[in-house]
DNA sequence: ACACAGTACCTTGCGCCGCAAGGTAGCGGT
DNA sequence: ACCGCTACCTTGCGGCGCAAGGTACTGTGT
């Protein structure tokens, strides 16, 4: 169940929005497919309460644009799309995700002593 | 000023209280203690309106026990040491953090294409 | 004795965000 | 016409890090 307060639900704090962007840097993404996609990574699934907020998030931080195209069969989809100013946000991220990676890694170790 | 919203305050969610448990491993720890030591790390400087009900919760789940001892100079110090079951809950975060830690650096890479 | 700085503990109110649950609507098959 | 699927979005809640504020004990200087 991973109830709330859950340990992945914590951990997906911060990252999150950062691994959809990461996404959309390899083509732009509608929102069911994100969940799709998310869902198949352990840590990382999540529910369309999550991604929708979390897009409209990123929309008024100017960092994705969207552009409604129609779907081969089903209603249409809100496709997003990086900004340079999204890329950019990414880019930074990388260097402050490495450092913190590193640092939670020196702090908590890989294993016991 | 890392204002609300930060990037290393989001990063720390999830992660803060199994640092801190992890150097409880390494010897007992006392708040004020503790805040110093995470302040020497970039992306874990907290403050003590974080360090305090982070260490409630800590007692509360069971995980640490404590202690007041005397203070060389200075007032009484309220220790706090890892349980069995915090040590427990440790380990087991270790796990956690080796596959989320994994899934994000798959995901978003550590440079761009 | 007394004031003051330093150490150490803790609480209050706020804002963010992931989540479960619920709601609307377009499309295709029967 | 109906039903199921896809797709989008909203509401209310809870957890947690934080700034700010508050209390108390100790040692030092005067």
């Amino acid at each position: 169940m991973e109830g709330a307060g859950g340990l992945s639900t914590s951990l997906r704090r911060g990252t999150l929005e950062f691994c959809v962007l990461a996404l959309m840097e390899r083509g732009d993404q509608y929102g069911t497919e994100l969940v799709r996609q998310l869902g198949a990574e352990r840590n990382l699934a999540i529910s369309e309460g999550t991604i929708y907020p979390l897009l409209s998030r990123l929309r008024r931080s100017g960092w994705v644009e969207t552009t409604w195209r129609e779907s081969p069969s089903g209603p249409p989809r809100r496709y997003y799309s990086l900004t340079p100013s999204g890329s950019s946000v990414l880019q930074h991220f990388r260097r402050e995700w490495a450092v913190f990676r590193d640092t939670v890694d020196r702090i908590v170790g890989t294993d016991s002593p």
